[in-house]
DNA sequence: ATCTTTTGTCTCTTTTCTTGACAAATAACA
DNA sequence: TGTTATTTGTCAAGAAAAGAGACAAAAGAT
């Protein structure tokens, strides 16, 4: 598919917030976020701490933006795993949910959220204040699972969504069993419902 | 290898000539040099005419920085072919050219540059007006070569790579036998030249 | 030979990024 | 706990880059 021709300016945007991320990325590597400044991040960007500000607002907006730019990477390959599954409803939860735990399993974000001992870190951007991370995953796998079942009522598609979402972030930050049986058992557990909303056999 | 953190403007300035060359090779694809204008280049990236003046200089100057941008591609590959064989120089030769040849055959630039019927078209480039470009192929060149025999002598290596560089055009314009057939005897040529100053048996 | 288009250049305006400053908030320290 | 650092968030002024419009000169087309 042809790359649709975005404008220079679109593209330079893109390419400023891809900048800065991987220079916070590569920051919360070795430092928690309280550790980190807003001036370290720009001049590892090679952009000056007022691009920050003009482009992100504050810190903590910043911190946001972060967390979903990473996790862009994980709705990716649910979305891949569910449209695999779109003839059995169940599998395709199930699917996504343990596509996502193994992914998490060695990711960055994960790693770095993980790090937190309480003293400043980030699992408060998709905990005690993770209303914004959970409202964007959930309308990114609604979008995902309207895709798979068009005719689901969008009221269930919109519930069924945001319970995984919150139970995905539960499970990655306080893991139980292995991914395969926790995302089995969250799909059995969901299954009626599933089977009501998206249909049990299409 | 870590990306090199260029800064920020750095790579804007590379997006910005990366999205401008997209532009011309995509109208490139369907009219001839003399047929596109400056003025569609620029709006086809998304940018004033005026930035393209800016960073090419002129009309003319961006035809050689389109061509060279272009080029790129096949001096990696070459690199890699003459890389492969630091054992054998001759075989490192006929490898590159080979390589090359190969690679031209279905390459969007070299279709753009035989599509010239002698009415505006981009061959002079690497012709007649072809001087910058083989000065720049011919460095590049020079320097792999360089890289695989470092205590060659420089005289005998720029020499080397300016005529091979200016047989590759000669043949990617004028295309003889099989490209296998032409590398090989290229080596054959150039072999006694080469064992002297790579050394046959390094 | 005239008319049209394109090139190359100039200037003015707008936008974006940078720089330096500073009060307020926060953290570090004695 | 009171005092010093830092860091944050915001402003205003300066610098750099890009956009927009105009125009003469060159090149092409009719």
């Amino acid at each position: 598919m042809a790359t649709a021709r975005t404008p220079y300016q679109e593209a330079a945007r893109e390419l400023l917030r891809q900048t800065v991320f991987d220079a916070a990325r590569e920051l919360l590597d070795q430092h928690s976020w309280s550790e980190i400044t807003m001036a370290e991040i720009a001049s590892g960007a090679g952009v000056s701490r007022q691009t920050l500000y003009n482009e992100f607002g504050n810190r903590n907006e910043f911190g946001f933006a972060f967390v979903i730019h990473e996790g862009e990477r994980f709705l990716d390959g649910v979305e891949e795993a569910v449209l695999a599954h779109t003839d059995d409803p169940r599998a395709a939860v199930g699917a996504a949910l343990d596509q996502f735990l193994r992914s998490a399993a060695d990711d960055p974000l994960i790693r770095i959220l993980l790090s937190d001992d309480g003293t400043g870190g980030m699992l408060p951007f998709v905990t005690t204040q993770g209303l914004p991370v959970v409202q964007w995953a959930t309308d990114r796998l609604a979008a995902v699972i309207e895709k798979g079942w068009p005719q689901a009522p969008a009221a269930d598609v919109k519930l069924l969504a945001e319970s995984l979402v919150r139970l995905a972030i539960s499970y990655v930050t306080t893991p139980g069993e292995a991914p395969e049986y926790t995302a089995a058992h969250v799909a059995e557990l969901l299954g009626p419902f599933i089977d009501k909303a998206l249909g049990s056999a299409e």
